[in-house]
Parts: C-alpha cells; structure tokens; sequence
DNA sequence: AACACTGTGTGCTATTCGCTTACAATGGAG
DNA sequence: CTCCATTGTAAGCGAATAGCACACAGTGTT
C-alpha cells in the first residue's frame, strides 16, 4: 500500500475539534486555504468524503468520525513521544554508560558515581571497566574515559584534564635511593607496567631544559596498573605511576615520590564521545561533573 | 510547540527495523540520500541524535530505542485507522441514515430494508421518515428520497425512478361515475392532499394533445398522504394518489381507477445526496437495490 | 435586502522531497 | 598490510508540495 501523508491527519482533526475551517487555521497559525487542501488531499488520499461542509457547517461523515476517534489517539501518543524524547535530550535522564580503564574507572570515576547519582536522581549509570578498546557504539557507550595518549580517531574527543607520571617506591626502598639525576635508576629494581607502550624507557626532564631518557630493568612486569600499585606498594621495586592513583599513598607515606625535581610526560585525561550530532544532557553533566573533580587541588599538577 | 513531521518516523523507523540505512531505502523504494536526511531532519528537528551511525553498523541512541519503541505503536496505529476506513468505502457497511417522505418510506423503502439488511449483514439502517424538508448534513442523512418535483438545490440528486398519479376511488363511489371527460369532476366529492402545493387543479393529458384542467371540490382535506388514502379507501371521495401507494388496492379491488385513458402529471422519485467528494458504497448500495425495487413491472408506468 | 462570514478555486513563491553523482570511512579478503 | 566492496553523507538539481494573498459563491443574520 502506499503510505499516507500523516501531518494531515492534524489539520483534519483540528477541523473537526475545531468544527470550522477557519478556527482551525486560526488555531494551527496558517491559512484557511491550506487547511482545505490539506484536508481535501487527505480525503482524496482515502477516496473518501470525511467532512460534509456548508459555508455554515462542518459535520464529519462517519468515515470521518472513525478516523478522527483514531486521529486524535494518534497524534496524543505522537506529542507524548516527542515530549518524552525532549525530556531526554534537555534534563539529564536515562541510563548513562560510561567507559574507562580500570585504573582510572576505579579510583576516580567509581567514587564520583554516588554523587552523580544524588545529583541527577532520574539517571542511572553503566560503569564498564575496561582496559580494552571497545566499539562505543556497539556497547551502546555513552562516553569513553580514556587516559594517556590519544591516538588518531575519528571520534569526537574532549580533554577534560591532566595527570602526572610520578616515580614512586615504598619508603623503605626510597631511602636506599640517594641519587638526585635519573641516570642510574635502571640498577634499581623496577616494576614494569605491561599496559604501556613502551614499559620500560622514560624521559625525565628539569627545569624545561635538562632531559634524560633512562632504560629501566624490570625486575617484574605486571599487565595492569593497580597490579603495578600493589606491588609498589608492597616494597617489590621503584615504578611510574599515574598521580590520580598514588596521591593518597604518597599522603599517607606509604609511597614515596623519587627525584621530586624532574618530571616524566603528563598524560591528558579525556572523554571521547561516540560521533553524534547532539549531545544527550547526561553525558554532557556527567563530564562536567568529571572535569570538575580532575581539576580538584588534590591530584592537580603542582 | 511547533508540530513535528510525522512522515519521518516511518523513514526512521524503518532505519532502525532494517538496521542500515541502505536497506531501509530499498524496502521504503527510495534513495538511500533520502532516508539519510530524512532521519537527519527528524534529528535536527528533535535536537537529538537517534541513530549513531557507522559505515558498518547503525545503533540507536536511548533517545532513538524510545523513539522507535512508541513510533512503531503509532504507525501500526495509524495503518489500522487507514485501513478500518477503506474498509467504509470499500464496503457496504456501517451505518446507512435515509431520510424519506412517510408515504414512500411506509409503502416502497421500509419493506426493502429487509432484504437490504440480509444482503449487507454489516450495514445497520436508521431510517428517518419526515415529510418536511430536513437538514440532511446536520442530521447525518446519507440519502434522503424526494418524491414529486425537485425545487432547485445545489444539492446532488439521482432520478431513480417515476410514479404516475392516479385518480382513484372506491368501488362503491366509482360506480356513479359515468363520465368519460374529466371536465365535470369538480362535481364529485374529492379528498385533497394538503401536503401538495396545489392539491386541487389537476391537468389531465390523453393522447398527447387532449389536456383539460379541473378545479376539484375539495369534500375533505387531509395534510398526510396516508390519511388520504384511508379515507379514500372508506369510499369518502375522489382522490389522487400516487401509483406506488394504491398498487395493491387497484389489483386487489379496493379502489379503482377512474378516467385510465387520462393521465395526470408524473412524478420522479430522487435520491438526494448531500454534497460530498466521494459517495460511502453503503448508499450506492442501497440505492441501486432501491432503484431495481422501484422499477419492477408491478409499479411501472404502462 | 444588505451584510458578515464560511469554505473553496486560483495564481504565485518558498520549501521540501527525491534522484543522481561523488566522496570519506570502515571492515573484510587476499 | 593492501585492495576493495559497501556504507552513510554531501552537493547539485528538478519536481512536488506547503503556504500565502486574493477573489468568489453560498448561507444565515440583521
């Protein structure tokens, strides 16, 4: 069959709740010529008469009362849809999944829910950890925490803050430790990230001009950060650990930061965003909220 | 609110039923480019991504599964509408509103309804019998007959059929009248119709070129047609009547004719439509079965 | 009988629909 | 890893449609 034109049925029942051609254009904000030929296509479209017209009257013939019964169901359950669809896309609503690496989605992003939650009661939220890659889309992924360094992507990505690599060790390893350049930390023994892309060779730099670049020696080497924390934790060796996951240790002195004076590479921390035209106000308060405690002074670069 | 176009939906929902934009087009049977700014107007419309879109994979957003979960309800809704009113002017059926005069309805269209309810089973009838000129659009008259002479009216109307008047009378009564010229009628008793416009000068005709006019002595007047036939019957005078009511008397001897060689003016029997595009086939229906009714040799001019 | 008002027919313009062509992106095959 | 088929989108174009102003015929009221 073909199909019908269904922005017609509204001036049709405008007519009829409004029993006069004229009311209705006047109600819909167009011109009563319009209105007639819009309804008269409809009835073309049929092949049926739906309303009986004097210059006095209306009067809707019984094809027109049955359809206008149904009209009127439809195009209520039409403006309900939109209305729902609007609350999703003005106030933050709906089921919020986010993606983030285990690291990161542990110590940063899963804290912050509970007060996202209390915040915005009419959201809820998908945490999905994981150190993988994932297709966004596919997961139904409303944003991508992703920690480090972005490699080219077309998606849509925004830098909501920073993060510092820090060379950390237990406190009895630091005071073994009294060199104050970098040079020969790879006697030292070394816990190796596996999840990096080069574990092993890390660039220190001072002042904005002294640099040196150090090969470490894994004395172990562990696929996954918070593995690499407990173990520095536990005294098995020095390792380079983002400062979101080592700022409370280091305040309880349970870590210690080595060569203070020199930095390694900061890190961005991002969301990225499936690529979509508009954003849903969820993901758009969630970040916002993300961002807000990124940039806290707790975990700020100095 | 500004209103929302509602043919997009089906574009959309058929999007996300064929999961790709490339097969949605081909099952809709247009071009791809369409569909895709289709969906994209709807989008921009709503201010809201529905579908997350790859060259591989096409997922909806939350905003869009919601969408697409009340649209389809809508659609369906909307095609059953469509397809309940084919079904009324496809079909006989539904409810048929005749209006007709008393005598006429009594005598010709009430005992046909039976057989019109048998061949319809879907049809119901309300028959309204009133010989005053009613408002067929305000009473939701879908045919009204009119029995005699059409004044003018911008009204559709059928001649569906004719009736003669005939000058009749009882045995008893008919017996006294030897004349064979209706000159000297005037001196009879005659029972005149008031509901005609001119119940008493009759113009006889014979032979195509013999007219004589009479102006009858009214002994009674009665304003139904009914009426007059009864007191006719009662051998209470001369009176004209249409053919369809004295049929059965004239064959079964209860009245007879008088002067057959003379006619008086025909009548037409009208279908009168009000002024509609296109016509519900409940009335063509029973018009069509009205018409061969009316044209059975026992009622037909000679 | 004059009049106000209704719905419709008639040109006319702006928008939208739909098609063709072209192109960037993505995932699979070799 | 490269080639390639496929997908969705952008751009340009012609046709259909929506919408307007205007004029007109019919109807009920004053």
């Amino acid at each position: 069959m073909e199909t019908i034109n269904l922005n017609r049925l509204a001036y049709f029942v405008a007519v009829v709740d409004a029993g006069s051609f004229t009311r209705a254009a006047a109600r819909l904000g167009i011109t009563k010529t319009v209105v007639s030929q819009q309804v008269a296509r409809l009835e073309a479209d049929l092949r049926t008469s739906l309303l009986l017209r004097t210059t006095r009257r209306v009067e809707p013939t019984e094809a027109g009362r049955l359809l206008h019964a149904r009209s009127v169901i439809i195009l209520r359950e039409a403006e309900d849809a939109f209305g729902e669809v609007a609350q999703v896309t003005t106030n933050p609503i709906g089921t919020l999944r986010i993606a983030a690496p285990n690291d990161f989605g542990t110590s940063t992003v899963a804290p912050l829910l509970a007060k996202f939650c209390r915040t915005y009661p009419a959201c809820t939220v998908d945490l999905v950890l994981s150190d993988a890659k994932i297709d966004l889309i596919a997961h139904h992924i409303d944003v991508s925490m992703r920690v480090g360094w972005l490699d080219d992507s077309s998606q849509q990505a925004r830098r909501i803050g920073a993060f510092r690599q820090l060379l950390v060790a237990a406190p009895d390893l630091a005071r073994t430790i009294s060199a104050d350049v970098p040079d020969n930390l790879g006697q030292q023994p070394f816990i190796a990230n596996g999840a990096l892309r080069e574990p092993l060779v890390w660039h220190f730099s001072r002042a904005d001009f002294d640099r040196r670049s150090v090969r470490m020696r894994p004395a172990m080497t562990i696929n996954a950060t918070p593995g690499v924390l407990a173990a520095t934790l536990a005294g098995g060796g020095l390792s380079v650990l983002p400062d979101f996951l080592v700022a409370d240790p280091l305040q309880t002195g349970a870590l210690v930061q080595i060569l203070p004076d020199w930095s390694l590479p900061s890190g961005g921390i991002h969301a990225v965003y499936p690529a979509a035209r508009f954003r849903p106000p969820k993901v758009t308060a969630f970040v916002a909220m993300l961002e807000a405690e990124v940039k806290r002074p707790s975990i700020a670069p100095h």
